[in-house]
DNA sequence: TCTTGCACCTCTAGTCGCTAGAGGATGTAG
DNA sequence: CTACATCCTCTAGCGACTAGAGGTGCAAGA
């Protein structure tokens, strides 16, 4: 039984050692035991629980869906149909980001291709800024 | 000199009730006049700046950034250079995120696909999550 | 004229997911 | 034993709002 420190766990992990705490201070991360100089002392197993966080959070998964996953990997026995359902959603959000994105991309590129390098009140930065009316951007 | 309303300013710009009081808050936007009940008139060219500073968020602009933009529309004899700087500066972050959206939906795509609705100890979904070895996303 | 009811006012606090800093205790290497 | 890294708790801050409390202004219908 070799000590896992936080700064060990967090190097194991890739998680920042003051998100460690966080995540144990909103419950996402079980307390871990103490040592005798009151600092913590982390099983393996919590090594795994946050490099299973950082993985979902770095996938864009917001923590209360982690929280969710957490509970599913928790009792394997269940269904992992909300799981499904989780990773679904956030494939769907994923494709209207990356649309209006896209669409965000060919806006920006055209302000700046417009842009003469003159003096502002020839600059099509500014002036796709100002008059919403040129835009292409696909929002209303 | 109709008295333009808070509400009426909203409406118009689409920018919500709480967010022009915050931009005042904040400087974005100059204090308006006020009425004898103390409420705030607003003027046509507030409306126009509150619409830029929308379109703006709704590029993603920060804050800091429509800032500049609007000291530089504010005198159009300045050289356009910053907008242009700052348009651009933005596109590399646009086309940054998308490219990392696109792998992100790939990753979850397999996820989803591997998931065959059985029980949480088959799902991939987890399985993927728990094990960042499997994991295809370029971000290592 | 009165009253209803919406829109307005200010102020504070909360959201999310951390991050930074103060001020002190512990653990380890030389 | 001393230096120094690492740990501890606690509070406050970030960006860009959003929500709510508790109160005032104003216009329209009875």
């Amino acid at each position: 039984m070799k000590k896992i420190t936080i700064g060990e766990a967090a190097r194991r992990s890739g998680v920042k050692v003051p998100t460690v705490r966080y995540y144990e201070s909103i419950g996402l991360l079980a307390a871990p035991s103490r040592s005798e100089g009151n600092q913590r002392s982390f099983e393996p197993a919590d090594i795994s629980r946050l490099t299973f966080i950082r993985h979902a959070r770095e996938l864009g998964f917001e923590i209360e869906a982690i929280r969710t996953l957490l509970t599913l990997q928790d009792d394997p026995h269940q269904s992992c149909a909300s799981a499904d359902a989780i990773a679904k959603a956030r494939l769907v959000e994923v494709e209207q980001r990356i649309r209006s994105l896209v669409a965000l991309k060919a806006e920006l590129e055209t302000m700046v291709e417009g842009c003469g390098h003159g003096r502002v009140d020839q600059c099509r930065v500014i002036e796709v800024l100002a008059d919403h009316g040129q835009c292409t951007h696909p929002h209303h």
